[in-house]
DNA sequence: CCCATTCCTTGATGTGCGTCAAGCTGCGCC
DNA sequence: GGCGCAGCTTGACGCACATCAAGGAATGGG
């Protein structure tokens, strides 16, 4: 029992949230926590269901999406190791709005309310990490309602591909974007059909502009690709 | 220069945020406010402006807004009195990214970083306050993203017109719901054109469900309503 | 009283994207 | 090896919506 916490404990501490804690100030946060293996498909929580802290992925992968009442599926996020969700829901007194279900096998970490609650009470400054964390979300949710108003599908696509690339400002070479996870996922993410991001890619390999293997895409005049259009 | 003061420091306290602090607490918050008076059309920040505080509308409407590269425009939220806008940018380090005009004659306070900064360090039930205001606005936002990703353009005018309503819940006689703003404005924080939306209440009011006088809509079945999806 | 302006409606037409339905391709597994 | 399946592509078709283009219908000002 004790092996496990250590980990978590390591792991806490790398992250940026609680990197400047103490080892013994992070004990009781750490004591709150609890450990999730969950394997691939896996649903972690259910729209309705009530929320009682926060996850984090130390491995693995994890989307978050909405069902409609007709059953299909629009997926809102795909979590990354190092990566947190739900939080936003420990502050308001309601059940979650989306669902979360493991794309990998995966290992997650979950924070239990009161810890949180009472740390934000001992330290300010981890108050004011939650609010920059919870701004940054909003801030990345509003550019998403941007880019589904006012873009196009092609539009959107070429803007993530983009965004992929963290050396995306340095020389204008060709590099490699591996797509997180199944291009059907990204479609939804992007909101577009499998279908539909299918014939955007192949539109955008004819252009000259990108090179697609599997899920990795090649990009080869970022430049033009900023420009395009369809 | 007095004489304002005490009416901004009256309003802070009619707020949640600020409503169990006591009057010497509330004092240097007071002292970090401006009151700015914004007539109709006025645009108070743009995209790419610094943030150095949040708003907050005392009476009037204010609209947020981004603009897309060929000029066209979407309306992100329609802020009314009481409630605030740009807190989230606080907390980044980042400018604007939406656009804030005035929809009526306002008057507006501004409440500046540091006030808000000192203010969390010394009590963490604003920090609370706070994270909870943030999590609101990120709820709706994904609400929003839902709406947009997995419902028609009817099925949205359909929810926001039951949501406008606060006795939803109560006795399905008809009642009137008041639209904000102009047709055109709603119709963009809908996501429809306007156009499409004055068919699609034409739609509704031919199917029986409700009248419409100018920015009059009267609900007349809203159970059928709820039901309806075009 | 008329004209202008703003706001809204209505019609005709176009199109981006979804849907439905087959194929195709690679990969694991008996 | 070949079967089966998941993931992806491709084509044909249709629809929800946008766009373009004219009118009304209020409102206000000279």
């Amino acid at each position: 029992m004790s092996r496990p916490k250590i980990k978590t404990q390591a792991f806490l501490a790398s992250l940026p949230l609680f990197k400047e804690l103490a080892p013994a100030e992070l004990e009781p946060i750490a004591a709150g926590t609890t450990e999730l293996h969950v394997p691939r498909g896996e649903i972690i929580f259910n729209r309705g269901d009530p929320c009682d802290g926060f996850h984090l992925v130390v491995y693995g992968q994890v989307k978050l999406a909405f069902i409609s009442p007709q059953g299909s599926e629009k997926v809102v996020e795909i979590v990354a190791p190092g990566y947190s969700f739900g939080e936003a829901l420990m502050f308001m007194e309601k059940p979650y709005i989306v669902m979360a279900q493991t794309l990998a096998d995966s290992l997650l970490l979950h924070v239990a309310k009161a810890v949180v609650f009472a740390e934000i009470e001992r330290d300010p400054k981890f108050a004011r990490k939650m609010l920059a964390g919870l701004s940054r979300r909003l801030h990345g949710l509003i550019s998403d309602v941007e880019a589904y108003s006012l873009q196009s599908g092609t539009e959107r696509v070429v803007g993530y591909l983009l965004r992929q690339d963290a050396q995306e400002t340095a020389e204008p070479g060709p590099y490699v974007v591996t797509l997180p996870t199944s291009k059907a996922i990204v479609a939804s993410r992007l909101n577009v059909t499998p279908e539909h991001f299918s014939r955007i890619l192949h539109d955008l390999v004819e252009a000259g502009l990108i090179a697609v293997d599997g899920r990795d895409v090649r990009i080869l005049e970022a430049g033009k690709l900023r420009d395009y259009h369809g």
